[in-house]
DNA sequence: AGGATTTGACCAAT
DNA sequence: ATTGGTCAAATCCT
């Protein structure tokens, strides 16, 4: 088989897997501690201890992932351009182009399943809808919003492929060129680079929904449209954004290289739990992003961290 | 009015 | 011939 990684060492590789597994293996110990009914104060440094270790792995596999271009699942290709067959579409008007397109190949994927539609942070245009042989619902086709403007090639299929419990298939093709970052109202990370595990402030508006809402006018009621990105929401982290689409310039939205601070993450929120979604800004087109779930009751909050989705990424891949 | 979605048509792959 | 992926006019929403 061959590198799933090209133009990436294995060590690296290795190195944010190492790092999953050991925070998924902190996760389990935190969990021990939180499900133990009389803790005391010793449980809670050993918590808290614990938070501070899960946090590092964070870091440390982000470190990673943000200094490389990593590419994690599917068959590599050379260029987005490869992704396709040579189409056969000769004349240049408008009206004539209908029905020419360049039809994909095999093409890098990345499959996810998923019980409920999480936004994956991306602008999505739909562009089409198609009932499947043998399939009970129908499949949806979205492209980059920013495929015509920046040339974006990524694209997505989503298809609910059960009703009771839901389960969604969705199929990523291609990797986004876009610089435009996941839609986030406003996040403001204390990077626990600085060693104090106990100071990552999370600040997001909880108006603003990340769900999908259902569109009036989707003719699927099974299937749950995908919300439309704001410029406000992308202006709100990156005032600049827009400029910068207009300019073609091609660093102004990166981070600095290794700044967690600069991480985008998307939230969810419902009644008092909350998800954060944290993606490497030169990965998160591969689908590979940390989860972050913290549920608050009362006085007591608990932090949950998943590494099995990462892990799941990484499956199938010797170093 | 501008932008997003719907939906039938078109085309390539099988 | 059939099927899946894409295009683009029509329609809808904000």
């Amino acid at each position: 088989m061959e590198s799933p990684l090209p133009g990436n060492s294995s060590s690296d590789l290795k190195m944010v897997i190492e790092g999953l597994i050991r925070g998924r293996e902190f996760t389990r110990r935190l969990k021990e501690i939180i499900n133990k009914p009389l803790g005391g104060e010793v449980a809670t440094i050993m918590a808290e201890g614990l938070v501070g270790k899960i946090m590092d792995s964070f870091s440390e596999t982000l470190s990673v992932i943000n200094s490389d271009d990593v590419r994690v699942v599917g068959t590599p290709s050379s260029s987005p351009e490869d992704n396709y067959s040579s189409g056969s579409c000769k004349s240049s008007t408008l009206k004539d182009r209908r029905g020419c397109y360049k039809r994909r190949k095999t093409s890098e994927t990345n499959i996810k399943e998923s019980s409920d539609l999480v936004d994956d942070g991306h602008a999505w245009r739909k562009y089409g809808q198609k009932q499947i042989l043998h399939a009970t619902y129908p499949r949806h086709y979205f492209r980059c919003t920013h495929k015509y403007v920046q040339k974006c090639q990524a694209s997505k299929q989503m298809q609910k492929i059960q009703d009771n419990p839901p389960l969604y298939r969705t199929t990523y093709y291609g990797h986004h060129t876009c610089r435009a970052f996941p839609r986030v109202s406003q996040i403001i990370l204390d990077s626990p680079m600085d060693g104090d595990s106990n100071s990552v402030l999370l600040s997001f508006d909880q108006n603003v929904n990340h769900n999908y809402p259902l569109n009036s006018y989707n003719n699927d009621p099974t299937f749950p449209s995908i919300k439309q990105e704001t410029k406000d929401e992308v202006l709100n982290f990156y005032p600049k954004i827009e400029d910068q689409i207009q300019s073609s310039s091609s660093d102004y939205f990166l981070p600095a290289a290794n700044d967690d601070r600069l991480t985008p993450a998307t939230f969810e929120a419902s009644g008092s739990h909350m998800t954060a979604v944290v993606l490497s800004p030169d990965v998160m087109s591969s689908g590979v992003y940390f989860s972050c779930t913290t549920t608050t009751s009362n006085d007591n909050l608990e932090i949950g961290i998943d590494f099995e989705e990462c892990l799941c990424n990484f499956e199938g891949y010797s170093l």
